[in-house]
DNA sequence: AATTTTAGAGAGCACCGCTCTCTAATTCAC
DNA sequence: GTGAATTAGAGAGCGGTGCTCTCTAAAATT
């Protein structure tokens, strides 16, 4: 899918999401207004990147003067706030839908399919992407209240990937079944220290999951490498030339993720 | 090493660096001005962010109005630039000093080193972390003659630990080691795709090494991995208050990487 | 000593976010 | 239907930005 028909289908979705209530003309008209500003600003975003997002341009672009789009959207972090949540709620939407075309006993295929639905998006909307995983905007923190929720999607679902092959029995490769004589001794493979012990522990009772520490830990990992294998790529930090077939590396790395990850059940 | 020390030392280095040759007093005060500039710059980014990066700024810090300030850089891109250049030799030093710090044949304990010292130095310096594996600057990109040089520190010695195990006889776990059920057949682990065979040729060549593909792909991994982790605790991915003791969660997954790596050699 | 080079000042251009006031249109209450 | 309240938008203005241009004064060169 190519960046300008992912747009496409966001701007779709986002005109009919608003479209459905419309009780007078007058939030008629202010509904149609917001959505032509969420567009615009997505476009801006695209375009310019989000510390070149810009209320004057959005304002032009609308054909109003600069001051009139306050009526609508407080300040330009707040538009920077929707577009932060469009964009997590667009993320996820690609990698819920490219994950649920997988058998759910297909933990590994579902894994794939999720690192692959990441990579895929955050190709074609490269700045949206920043916006989520980049440097933070200098002066502008996401108000937790609207973005954890949407801004959770993809590790949620990973969760349930991760838990289903766990509770299928399948577990991490690594020292207990690896190659003994490279880890002789008295090497303590579970999780060290209480802090973490207790992180994790929050984090199955929070997420009422059975996974034990060292299929956390796994799975953190692979969370993060996932985002910065895509994060390299799309940032640029292999460089030019190095890569040529950028999806096929990504490709073997998601399958020696998986392996680690302990989610390697059908192959 | 809290933020301000790393940032004093780098500022003495620079002081030291330009001070050297001074032949005609104008000459000397350019340097010292020029110096004055990057240090004033470095303070604002640390600050204000990389986008938040102002000329006219820094030319009020310096004492002088904003269009002096012309006199010594270009513009803003080129002064970016400069703290690129700065920020990736800062890297590269904590990295080199780190790594050298242990003996040459423990490998995993060197990828460790290399790892934490990423790790410190992106947690005491987020904006020039964030300079450097954030989201591209809109509108500027680095000029490559200028910034691969010290762009490729880190990975020029991660690959150096690489190669250096895997000539020890070293090799990753995995399917050929790992437990046999879940991978028999005929799954080829050897990269597959002839574009990606030929790159890790082109890098085999370019960097006069002799590690396998599967060795490098596990590699770039780890590599790609370490900074995603590292991003996404700089970068606030993982939420406020999820992981209470993230340096530990960090050894951890470096464990995990170095094993996936195949240069657990010494433990 | 005369000339050239250079650092800095200052004004100005077009842009930015944001606030304020004013006008005109629309909606609501009666 | 008419008067009151609400609302959308226009416009001016504030202080900020990057950057260019011209001018002055000091320093270096000849």
């Amino acid at each position: 899918m190519s960046r300008a028909l992912l747009t496409k289908v966001d701007d779709a979705l986002t005109m009919v999401q608003n479209q459905g209530m419309a009780q007078t003309p007058r939030e008629r008209a202010r509904l149609q207004t917001m959505d032509e500003i969420l567009l615009i600003g997505r476009r801006h975003l695209a375009v310019h990147g989000a510390a070149g997002l810009s209320l004057r341009a959005v304002a032009r672009d609308l054909g109003v003067v600069s001051s009139a789009v306050y009526r609508y959207v407080k300040s330009r972090d707040e538009l920077l706030t929707l577009l932060l949540v469009d964009a997590y709620n667009s993320l996820g939407d690609a990698v819920d839908a490219a994950v649920d075309k997988v058998p759910e006993a297909d933990y590994s295929g579902r894994f794939r399919a999720l690192g692959r639905a990441v990579r895929t998006w955050a190709l074609a909307e490269q700045a949206r992407y920043g916006l989520l995983f980049g440097s933070p905007v200098p002066g502008y923190d996401a108000p937790a209240d609207q973005t954890t929720g949407p801004g959770t999607r993809v590790i949620a679902k990973l969760v349930g990937i991760l838990e289903g092959a766990y509770t299928a029995g399948i577990r991490a490769g690594g020292p207990p079944a690896g190659p003994a004589e490279e880890h002789a001794g008295t090497e303590a493979e579970s999780v060290p220290g209480h802090l973490l012990a207790a992180d994790f522990e929050a984090i199955r009772s929070e997420w009422g999951i059975t996974a034990d520490d060292n299929a956390l830990a796994r799975g953190v990992l692979a969370w993060a490498a996932i985002f910065g294998a895509v994060s390299f790529e799309v940032f640029g930090q292999y460089g030019k030339s190095t890569f040529h077939d950028p999806a096929a590396l990504f490709d073997v790395q998601l399958d020696v993720l998986a392996r680690m990850a302990g989610i390697a059940g059908l192959v």
